[in-house]
RNA sequence: GGGCGCUUAGCUCAGCGGUUAGAGCGUUCGGUUUACACCCGAAAGGUCGAAGGUUCAAAUCCUUCAGUGCCCACCA
């Protein structure tokens, strides 16, 4: 059977073939009436806008490890793709798609508009789900969804309206964030804050009948059009008697009153403080306290109307400047304060939010709230890491009302009508067709829609079924784990973790692992409006897909933020090339071997592996033993890490089984074997060869889907079967456990290195065969050494080596000891006793070092008393051996000072 | 104004109570060993931000401080 194998990995020849098998079968379809355990993640439904970057490919590649890791495993496994509709962002984009083309959406109507999103969703929308294609992840494509879908929006509606009946939802006036180039309200966590340098202007406003001023400290001197009083502390001394007087409101004819109210700080600015209850939150509340009247002075697009006389269609900002401009052309600024103070800017469009007043819909968050407190304070719903759980608690303990509406189109529309007669409100299921009340068919549903994140708050139940009872989800809600990125924590874990319990009764999953976020070289979040993403579609194109899981993978670990480097995709690029060439070994080989007469039948049975200690005759070699036993190990390890979310100490532990004991010690190890003229021998390698290497793949594929898929296939053993992917994982069997085989092969392992080290400090010919002399006391490190004499001298690149169990005389030769054994290479000419004294000087400050703290620890009474034993003994048993060593080197340095 | 992180080898980061602190990259030295130069072998390099404390034992826990980053917050 000819192999063509490419000398190097080259991921684009290899990916698009499996891409596509695994999302054209039925693969990775789910079905609830299978067996095994059920495990199910949703997608974060990432925007229908948006094309794939480098935090989805986090997010998507530790959910299709855990994914793949559990399929792997039996479990009955359910990855739900999907999108989001993104109300906002969607609308942005489209609204500036058309104001390119010229084309104000306001011109184009709310119906024709939202047709064009639709439009446009069905043309450029799938990007996303392409690339999750395209980077192989194991989703059931069958059941992919989309949140403003007719189904999922039915879902909406069904909650909307069962909250309101509840009398949760609400509609309200009052004072909103507003942002002036979306057009709409925005909720608390939509605003952003930023430090900003400022000024506190100190404007005088002078009292009527006196010829005494006011002066009133403000950041925002183009609101004064809107001031309706001016407000000091009643405790206040300095404003006492000009309380319930007037001030002239400078730039206008308006006089208005000075209140007294506890609000004021009489600490901060001049203690005056004016009032435009229409324009900010507290001026607001404390307007109402005082019955004033409200003046708004602006449009909803940020300029000043008509309110504002002939400041009426400046812009906010320019209008700021002309006002104090004039008040200090009119003498009436006393003086310019530099003030840092924070504003609020939309999280979309970063414009600075304006605070107005409006009618919106709430919901009410006390009662929801609360149950979902109580899931994760008692571990229902398990949130990793714990710092993160504590911000959620805080978060929930102080939750305040979610604004519901948004003056968008794009979105699930809110489904109240309101009849043009008596104004009853109407909240249905169903499309009213007349009020209940006064039988009016003049019915108008509100303009709104909902905020996005409503809906993706439904997102692990909508998408299972829910409100029927469907087969989905019966079996699969609640779901496994949320995986996201902690920036969503509230917008959308908290709102699931509510809805998902107040509408099901259940917790929508177990446990929530909040990822790092991908961030640039100097720490900011990657942004591709910034310039400062990076392309995970074009970096999967240049280094493999494979390798840039295995990056993200090793470089996650739980509460720190990442950042990507090239260096590192190159060294997870190695990574797959290391493998793809030790398959290229053995496939190559493999015909060699083949080529002899050996069917493939006969691999195609793996090794079958008896437990026996090895090293007997006709029984399993050392290294063999000692390759299984360390796969065991490194099962063990990538599971346990797994279940803890370590992704990067699973990819880590892989590696190193797979580069460090796979390639560079069992393969180097078993070449002459395999070539061996003793069949049984060369059977008994290749067996065991191809059966770690199944292994190996199997608990790699998780994290390398692609190579590992490639690869597995070419196994001789698995000629005609499915997908690695529906493959068992490895399970760390009793048998291939084996501490003495690992402590043996480690003792190998320590001769081969030391004389590698011996050779290289005296600069011996690597292709030099030298001879050496073995010495140590102990009689089964001598039989193992004689045992194993082939690969030693192989890998030591010795002609010969002399075992014996005698001192090994000091003197005129490269000496290395440790406490078991000496090892010598006789070549006194090349002995640099300079260097070599300078070496052993600095082994033995090291070593004397550590006995010496040794000793201490031992002699002290309390270490002795409340130590445990294992650490008295091991520590014991660790400073016998480091004596033994330092009487060595002591010995050594004074014979070659002789 | 509150809260949460981070500071460990030249760089990027693991380790988070128990033997002389690890990895990758980089550096130095040596290698064209027919799986792999995206490689192989060897080495150098750290008083774990600072100061106190707890403990038999601290990079690891506590306190303070200094840098640095993030989140939350309606004082003009």
């Amino acid at each position: 059977m000819a192999r063509e194998i490419a000398k190097a990995y080259e991921p684009q020849l290899i990916e698009s073939k499996w891409a596509e098998f695994w999302a054209s079968g039925d693969l990775f379809h789910a079905d609830p009436s299978a067996p095994g355990p059920a495990f199910c993640i949703v997608i974060p439904p990432p925007n229908v806008t948006g094309s794939l970057h480098i935090g989805h490919m986090l997010d998507h590649t530790e959910i299709d490890i855990l994914t793949r890791w559990h399929r792997m495993r039996g479990y009955n496994t359910l990855y739900l793709p999907g999108t989001d509709h993104a109300g906002i962002s969607t609308q942005r984009v489209v609204v500036r798609q058309l104001a390119d083309q010229g084309i104000n959406y306001r011109d184009l109507g709310r119906e024709e508009f939202v047709k064009r999103v639709w439009k446009w969703k069905e043309e450029s929308g799938g990007t996303i789900q392409r690339q999750m294609r395209q980077i192989g992840e194991s989703c059931d494509w069958s059941r992919e969804k989309f949140t403003l879908s007719p189904e999922l929006s039915r879902v909406v509606r069904e909650v909307f309206v069962r909250l309101y009946e509840e009398n949760l939802i609400y509609r309200a006036n009052r004072m909103m964030n507003w942002c002036p180039v979306c057009l709409t309200v925005l909720s608390d966590l939509e605003v952003l804050h930023e430090e900003r340098a400022g000024n506190l202007w100190h404007v005088k406003y002078p009292v009527v009948g006196s010829d005494k001023f006011i002066i009133v400290a403000t950041t925002r001197p183009e609101t004064m059009f809107g001031d309706t009083a001016v407000a000091v502390n009643p405790e206040d001394e300095r404003y006492k008697d000009l309380i319930g007087k007037k001030v002239k409101l400078p730039l206008t004819d308006r006089e208005i009153p000075v209140i007294a109210d506890s609000y004021v700080d009489k600490e901060f600015g001049t203690g005056a403080l004016k009032i435009t209850p229409a324009h900010d939150p507290n001026d607001f509340e404390v307007g109402k306290r005082h019955d004033l009247p409200v003046i708004d002075v602006m449009t909803d697009d940020g300029h000043m109307n008509s309110n504002a006389g002939t400041y009426a269609g400046l812009d906010r900002f320019a209008a700021r400047k002309k006002a104090v401009a004039e008040l200090q052309e009119q003498g009436l600024l006393e003086k310019i304060v530099d003030h840092t103070h924070a504003v609020g800017l939309c999280e979309r469009s970063k414009t600075v939010v304006e605070p107005r007043i409006s009618t919106q819909w709430f919901c009410a968050m006390k009662t929801l709230a609360e149950p979902a407190l109580a899931a994760v304070e008692r571990g229902e719903i398990q949130m990793i890491p714990e710092n993160r759980r504590q911000e959620y608690l805080f978060w929930m303990r102080n939750i305040r009302d979610w604004t519901l509406s948004r003056q968008l189109w794009w979105g699930h529309r809110i489904p109240a009508w309101y009849c043009e007669e008596n104004g009853h409100v109407t909240v249905a299921r169903e499309d009213p067709s007349a009020c209940a009340t006064c039988g009016s068919k003049e019915l108008k549903q509100d303009p709104d829609v909902l905020d996005t994140w409503f809906s993706s708050g439904l997102w692990p139940f909508s998408t299972l079924g829910w409100p029927e009872k469907t087969a989905d989800f019966e079996r699969y809600y609640p779901t496994s784990v949320l995986i996201t990125g902690y920036d969503i924590l509230f917008f959308w874990v908290a709102r699931m973790a509510m809805l998902g319990i107040h509408f099901t009764g259940k917790v929508p999953f177990r446990a929530v692992y909040l990822h790092s976020l991908v961030r640039t070289g100097s720490g900011e979040k990657m942004s591709k409006s910034k310039g400062t993403g990076l392309d995970p579609v074009a970096l999967n194109l240049q280094y493999g897909t494979d390798a840039m899981r295995f990056c993200l993978a090793s470089m996650a670990a739980p509460g720190t933020d990442i950042v990507l480097s090239e260096d590192r995709l190159l060294g997870a690029r190695a990574f797959v090339n290391k493998i793809w060439n030790a398959a290229r070994f053995l496939f190559v080989n493999l015909e060699k071997y083949e080529q002899t007469g050996a069917s493939l039948e006969q691999l195609a049975a793996p090794g079958v592996r008896a437990k026996a200690p090895h090293g007997v005759a006709g029984k399993i070699p050392l290294a063999d033993a000692w390759l299984f036993a360390r796969l065991a190990e490194t099962i063990e390890a990538a599971n346990k890490a797994l279940e803890t979310y370590y992704f990067h100490e699973a990819a880590q532990q892989i590696y190193q089984f797979f580069w460090g004991d796979f390639c560079d010690w069992y393969i180097e190890w078993v070449k002459p074997e395999l070539q061996s003229a003793n069949a049984g021998r060369a059977e008994v390698a290749w067996k065991n060869l191809f059966a770690a290497f199944d292994a190996a793949l199997r608990l790699l594929h998780p994290v390398m889907p692609f190579l590992t898929e490639e690869l597995w296939h070419q196994l001789p053993q698995k000629q005609g079967a499915k997908s690695i992917a529906l493959d068992a994982y490895p399970v760390a069997t009793e048998n291939w456990k084996n501490a003495a085989a690992l402590k043996e092969f480690s003792f190998l392992q320590d001769v081969i290195k030391t004389l590698r080290e011996i050779r290289s400090q005296m600069k011996l010919d690597p292709k030099k065969k030298v001879k050496a002399e073995f010495s140590s006391a102990d009689a089964g490190l001598r039989a193992s050494l004689i045992a194993n004499l082939d690969a030693v001298l192989r890998l030591g690149i010795l002609s010969e080596l002399n075992i014996s169990a005698d001192r090994l005389e000091q003197s005129s030769a490269a000496v290395r000891s440790t406490a078991q054994f000496d090892l010598r290479i006789p070549y006194s000419d090349v002995v640099d006793v300079g260097g070599e004294s300078v070496r052993i000087k600095k082994e033995i400050e090291g070593l004397s070092k550590a006995i010496q703290s040794k000793e201490k620890q031992l002699s002290n009474e309390t270490f002795r008393n409340r130590a445990p034993e294992k650490i008295i003994k091991d520590m014991e048993s660790s400073l016998g051996e480091q004596r033994i060593e330092l009487q060595k080197l002591t010995n050594r340095l004074s014979q070659l000072g002789s």
